[in-house]
Parts: C-alpha cells; structure tokens; sequence
DNA sequence: TACATGACTATCC
DNA sequence: GGGATAGCCATGT
C-alpha cells in the first residue's frame, strides 16, 4: 500500500452515492497531474467493497472499465442501483451527476 | 536503475 | 461525435 493510493482511497469514500467523478477531477483534488497513476491505483483497489470504485468514471462520460466481478456490466448495475443510469456505454445526464471535491473547504 | 504497462486526458483530424 | 496520437505519473518486473 502506497501513500499515493491512500489519497485516491480516501478521496473515492468522499463520493456520495448517486453521484460519479472523474479520474481527472480525483488527481486535480490530490493536487497532481497523475490521473493515470490515479486509473492506476483504483484499478489495484485492495478494498473493493470499502471503495466506491464503480463511481469513477473517464471523464468522457464512458464507463471505463472495472476489475470488479462481472466486470464493466456490474459497474453499470451499481450505478443504476444508485440512479445513475447508462446508455450505449454513456452516462445519462453525465454533468448533472458529477461530483466536484470540496477542495480546501 | 531502466523498461514496459495501465480503470486516463487533451489535442488534432 | 468518433478515431488516432502524444503526454502524463505511479507501479511492477
């Protein structure tokens, strides 16, 4: 366990559920351009069900992937589970259920 | 230490 | 909007 994914960690428990981000918005949050170290370190994600790691998605407004079981199709249940509905590979409504940091408030 | 890989993003066409 | 290319940082071998 690295101190870098602590942060990203720490930072996909602060998503509220119905909501989804972005892997860009993540590393702007940990103040670093490494959102491929970010897709990195969530891909590893030791502590699945302790993570909400199916409410990172490329900020393209896809669904990414998941390493998760069942794969990308759980994400997508996951997320429909909590109102955020996908179609053909979209997030609907992508803006509206994005979340932003509350960085340094 | 150096090289290769990856749940990405921005830019160009 | 979609496909291709370059840049990016951290991790693992």
């Amino acid at each position: 366990m690295t101190s870098f994914q602590k942060e990203v960690y720490s930072a996909l428990r602060k998503i509220p559920r119905g909501f989804v981000t972005s892997y860009g918005e993540i590393a702007n949050y940990l103040d670093t351009k490494a959102v491929r170290a970010v897709g990195t370190a969530v891909g590893k994600n030791p502590n699945a069900p302790e993570v909400p790691c199916h409410r990172v998605v490329p900020i393209s407004g896809a669904i990414g992937k998941y390493s998760g079981k069942g794969g990308v199709s759980t994400k997508i249940r996951l997320l429909a589970e909590e109102g955020v509905f996908v179609e053909h590979d979209h997030i609907k409504d992508f803006s509206h259920h994005f979340y932003r940091f509350n960085k340094g408030v």
